[in-house]
DNA sequence: CCACCTGTTATACAAATAATATAACAGGTG
DNA sequence: CACCTGTTATATTATTTGTATAACAGGTGG
């Protein structure tokens, strides 16, 4: 999978990458079971840190996207429960629509982002 | 306008305080053209130093929700830029909406949460 | 004019976070 | 035994966060 980090981003380069291997995972780039590049060679990759892939991976693996194996490192191993799920989405949620409420924006204009973005994942699907 | 910060959050306290603020708007309980309380004010009632009152407000101030009257202080005033806004949403739904898909939400678990929301913001507008 | 209210700015300081660097360790593989 | 994992320990630098004290310019009302 291509990572590409922006280096004059405000979000830190940890973070970036747990969402581009999350965004990863939701276009099916990354599967179940598939082992992640070791910290060692994705740090060389990108031309970062090895902690700071390190941290990462711990951070994916805390909020249950990936488990270690001993044998063969960091695998994706997404937890599904719904629950969880979805009192982490209602969260982030609440903030962005209060923000999009304030700005006029209606339930429909946020239905139809969603789907938009849905339907761009999702195409990633069938390869 | 009740506003309460949580100390033991990850979140920074004047991010805590954009937030509020910008919920406050949602919910109605901020009109536009409304006075903030001033930073030292704030900053009393809450507890906390006058310059992370007076960052929340530079910070609400370049995401064009308050504008600095000489006479008056700081005063709501929302920009209604509707290309803006769907910008700066998009951006972070798409995040947002990998992690949902991760965990196999479906866009109807969004929908309705994100209905469930605005159902709820909207419920203090005739107050 | 003068006290008093705004936000703003300038320093300074402590604590936490982010990122880097070097090094070592334990577990597992071939 | 060499080699690969993640992990841990230390140290250093830079940035961010929050606090603290102080002053300044613009505007208001007595």
């Amino acid at each position: 999978m291509l990572i590409h980090i922006d280096f004059n981003s405000e979000e830190a380069i940890y973070q970036q990458l747990c969402n581009q291997i999350i965004l990863g995972i939701a276009t099916c780039q990354f599967a179940d079971g598939q082992v992640l590049p070791s910290v060692r060679q994705l740090a060389d990759d990108i031309g970062i840190n090895m902690h700071t892939v390190n941290k990462a991976y711990t951070v994916l693996k805390q909020e249950g996207f990936v488990k270690v194996d001993r044998r063969r490192g960091a695998v994706i191993s997404v937890d599904y429960d719904k629950q969880r799920a979805e009192a982490g989405v209602d969260k982030e949620l609440r903030t962005l629509l209060a923000e999009a409420i304030c700005r006029n924006l209606t339930r429909e204009d946020i239905h139809s982002m969603v789907d938009r973005i849905y339907d761009e994942y999702e195409r990633y699907i069938d390869s």
